[in-house]
DNA sequence: GTGAAAGCGCTAACAG
DNA sequence: CTGTTAGCGCTTTCAC
């Protein structure tokens, strides 16, 4: 048995209740104590090595000092850095209780089911994009006045904030950098899941093809799952276009990830990077900056989608009403050595 | 408010505790239910919506369905591995807790005392390295009689189990493998914290140099903090010595990343890989297996660690006693471009 | 089979 | 300035 508030009362001779007010340092009902007491009692509790216990303190305050924190994965230079950044945000006051759905259903379900049953203070979520789990998106707000933060994209029927970066216009930027540089003949390419910001991303390339007069061409295979096979075959799809008469004379990829797959099959195949074909990837992950690899990309910082949606999180908690907002987070160009001008 | 077992006792004519039981499915004072009422109760309870507070379940059982995992870093290709698994593991009897320390001193601290705090019901734990720090992790086993386990180093002092990577093989293989390729004088380069772990990763190094009598040569800068421009001169400075008359034929980094910028300044530097220098990371981490980099390396399952590490602290939770043995992962040889033969 | 009652450790009115 | 009391929502002994 841990050490309990009852204890320190006994040995500084003090009630359990003023115990609570020294150590805390809260005083709801104007309390006020005196200062000999309040080192008193904290000597006593500090030689004890006394620590509240905060699910005590929680249940009878209806509050858990964690906030929930749902991702898709937990690998791939994504999730990863916006968890990061939400940790450091929201530290100490909250801990972060981590939960992985995994595009799967069921558990995505459950994760929220759990959320529920453990009284978070809060959730921000990167959810499947699956309508089925509407309803438990929304119990969390409605049943449970949990406030509750999308990150990277909504859920239509969903009413609450989304933080995300600017999917169209980082896509749109690809194809306009390249256009700068002289290429008509752009191909976009994702194997990402049917989800609003795939969407996005793709409306943004259209948008920038269609105000230069260009054909879109998108590559957007119909898959139930992903896997690092899917990457690659999708990349060869890309490089067999490429390689035909009149094929595209630049790609852009929706991840930095799938473009190195497109990198490697160019290589394959004796075409050349930059020089047969210009490879633009999105995100700008952690190898593009390699030497080796080089890749052009436009930056979407996830740090910022992180402390964004951790910040939006904090103000919902202390009442703030945000309404269902969209915060954007600014893509920026960073043009490496996989581009050249045609 | 949310709904309570009360309400559904309530709106079910049943008492309180008949709900608790018929809705748990367990049964302490081998209590018997009927059917009918197991049904109807949670019929009742379905209908609501009805989600057990786990916090004021825990508060009654002493637990608290959370396990505190505690980490150094959350990015490198390294720790989001290691938590992945343990996620997986755990799942769904217990969410992970996260908490960084970045190897702050005081923030380790006062993560494991809100890990403390919140009563988890078992820790994971990277730890700093730190001596410091010593009482606060044997305060974890002594005072909170929480079940501990290391993961990648133990701490002298502390009293429980370690699950690992066999560093001092894995380092030992990378200069065997490179032994037997013909090379003789072989560099080993780390800008490693001072960690367990570190240590054993230069035992093996100069182990296997050692046995082969041959000379060892580490290059291991003292530093307090560690960042991206301090692989970079430590990448500087290696291909200083393979430059010179007599240097080094291959090198072998702690940590692929190195690697990835030993590399880079082989290639500032006119340096041919593999011709001109041999080069061997060690871990394993994601862009390796890209052609563009294709580095040779030891790799090692960070998965198997953590799932390793999870299902060890399940069995300690439930009162196994494992003392404090050391897990070690194997690691295993991954021979890519970056090495030749001699 | 089921209900009553005590209690987990802490907080927050309400008295004094 | 400080103590008493009544919960927070659930579990669990004990009694019927």
């Amino acid at each position: 048995m841990a050490i309990t508030i009852k204890l320190i009362a006994q040995k500084s001779g003090f009630s359990a209740s003023t115990v609570s007010h020294a150590i805390s340092g809260r005083n709801p009902g104007k309390r006020s104590l005196s200062p000999e007491t309040i080192n008193k009692i904290r000597a006593v509790a500090q030689e004890m090595g006394y620590r509240p216990n905060l699910l005590a303190a929680g249940l009878a305050q209806s509050k858990t000092y964690a906030i929930g924190v749902l991702v898709a994965l937990l690998r791939g230079d994504f999730y990863e850095r916006i968890l990061e950044a939400i940790t450091e945000v929201v530290w100490p006051e909250f801990s972060p209780l981590l939960a992985v759905h995994n595009y799967d259903l069921q558990r995505e379900r459950r994760e929220i089911d759990l959320f529920l049953g453990k009284r978070v203070d809060g959730v921000i979520a990167a959810c499947s994009g699956r309508e089925e789990n509407i309803e438990a998106y929304q119990s969390i707000i409605k049943n449970y006045s949990m406030p509750l933060v999308f990150v990277d994209r909504g859920l239509n029927g969903v009413d609450c904030p989304v933080v995300r970066g600017d999917h169209e216009k980082t896509a749109f930027l690809a194809a306009h950098e390249l256009q700068k540089l002289g290429h008509k003949r752009i191909i976009y390419a994702t194997a990402g899941a049917k989800l609003e910001s795939t969407e996005l991303f793709k409306d943004g390339y259209r948008k920038a093809m269609g105000e230069a007069g260009l054909e879109p061409i998108v590559l957007h295979p119909d898959l139930a799952v992903w896997n690092k096979q899917i990457n690659r075959q999708l990349a060869a799809d890309v490089v067999d276009q490429v390689r035909r008469g009149d094929g595209p004379t630049a790609v852009v990829c929706q991840v930095d990830w799938l473009a190195y797959d497109v990198l490697a099959q160019c290589e394959l195949h004796g075409l050349k990077v930059p020089d047969d074909v210009s490879v633009m990837g999105l995100q700008d992950c952690e190898p593009s900056a390699l030497p080796a690899i080089s890749l052009s990309t436009i930056r979407v910082s996830f740090e910022d989608v992180g402390r964004q949606a951790a910040s939006v999180l904090l103000k919902l908690i202390n009442g703030e009403d945000i309404g269902r907002q969209t915060f954007m987070i600014e893509p920026s160009v960073i043009m490496r050595g996989t581009t050249r001008a045609i």
